[in-house]
DNA sequence: ATGCGGAAGATCCTATAGGATAGTGTCGCG
DNA sequence: CGCGACACTATCCTATAGGATCTTCCGCAT
């Protein structure tokens, strides 16, 4: 995220859309199943149908939106118990790796004979810079529990994507902001009570990961996939019953 | 691939642009770094911008393209060699996986009593059909030598796209297809000599899955997948100092 | 010869209009 | 009272035109 600032690129309205689009989504502003009609769109934030649809196209393609084609584009519904155990088996498999590998390229506090480094030269075509472990430090803190809920979605996200930047394999990040991207409906779900507990699991991976201990890095992020499955599984359960039937009809962005 | 053929669903001139678009950049019609004009392609195809553009940022979300906003599209360049070690570090974390998971889904040729199915509940999504091993066989083999170069490569991306497919995980095989997208340039620098060495290690593959031994198969992926990179990292150096270069500039459409 | 500045051309980006299709509501019939 | 056909509306899909930006080429000064 910040590692990755590249300066002031150029924007077109396209990309304006997309990212207020996925905010949205994100922020589930736009609940899954809602129709997202495109000169309503168009209207509401006032340019063209063109860069809309081009902005729709690209979040169909990260799988955010569904789309039919002569009908048009809904927020993907929300993942089944199945689509969701099968997202968190590839995340038990990613993330764990994603840490063990950021706790090998970690340039520690006590920084200084990075001379010699590239111990993998095949691997590793990331660009991290030397202060990275701050960066890490600071996402792994959650906002205060009596904050919004928001906030605290957004701040798992960071982390789990800053572990991911870390790990020094494009591939690998990809692959997990993809399916962080996915999750972003079920995260809203999560209690209150277990906010601290995600904070103190963040913090033990991160603090591995700045001592350069790529074994308990791993392991501390396979736990923390764990239990955050296990915290989701609650918390989707309970709401399950809504969720199978049909909510009449989400609503639509007029 | 034939597997989920869902029926003759209602295509759109964006869906043609962006499948044949796609085709071109697979069959290296479209080189790397060949400019693609939006009116250009317009004509050429004899469509209006509108539907090229939402073509080109499906592309680009996938990574086939790059986007320089106010410039125009590009053919995602070749990859560099960490890049390409970077790719295929991913591709040994998931193909063998799922290869030990088509096995273990695998409904052998002696099929029958697959009334008790659904082995593990939790994972597994994907809705693979009875006959899918017939599939995975005949995706095996390679065309004969003696045939275009095309053939092979696609034969290969088919045989790993299958495999992924009927790893029951819809995750994982996502995360193959991605991957095996940006093989395609790689694949035709193969060597004419190593085709049949292919073909019997995708058959060694094969059968593992269809006789259901997990480990087989997981084992017989990973070292098929070994293999495979020292074949494509000795025909890459080959005619590595050309890419290194830049070749005055790629033809673009006019 | 090399580097810099400016103008012409090409291309992208955006906006708007018209044809085509899916969804919805109503009317009539069984 | 239920069901099917029809017409209407809303929306998507496509096409075309104009303004803004980048690229390129040429000339000139150093």
């Amino acid at each position: 995220m910040s590692v990755t600032s590249t300066g002031p690129e150029k924007r077109t309205l396209a990309d304006d859309a997309y990212t207020d689009l996925k905010s949205r989504i994100m922020r589930s502003e736009l609940a899954p199943g809602a129709k997202l009609s495109i000169d309503g769109l168009a209207k509401q934030l006032a340019f063209s149908q063109t860069p809309i649809r081009e902005a729709l196209a690209r979040l169909e393609s990260e799988g955010l939106l569904a789309r039919r084609p002569l009908s048009g584009y809904t927020v993907a519904p929300l993942l089944s118990t199945a689509e969701f155990a099968d997202l968190f088996d590839l995340r038990m498999m990613l993330e764990p790796l994603a840490a063990r590998r950021a706790a090998e390229r970690a340039t520690g506090g006590d920084v200084r004979g990075r001379a010699g480094a590239r111990s993998t030269p095949a691997s590793g075509t990331g660009a991290a810079g030397p202060l990275e472990t701050d960066d890490l430090l600071a996402a792994a803190l959650t906002p205060p529990p009596d904050a919004d809920k928001l906030l605290f979605t957004e701040a798992d996200r960071r982390f789990h994507n800053e572990v991911a930047a870390l790990s020094g394999s494009v591939q690998i990040e990809k692959a997990i902001r993809r399916l962080d991207a996915h999750l972003h409906l079920h995260r809203a779900y999560i209690k209150p009570e277990s906010i601290e507990e995600t904070e103190a699991e963040h913090l033990a991976v991160a603090e591995a990961i700045v001592v350069r201990q790529p074994r308990a890095a791993e392991e501390a992020m396979r736990r923390h996939l764990e239990r955050s499955r296990t915290r989701h599984a609650a918390a989707f359960s309970a709401v399950n019953g809504e969720t199978a039937a049909k909510p009449k009809r989400a609503k639509a962005v007029r």
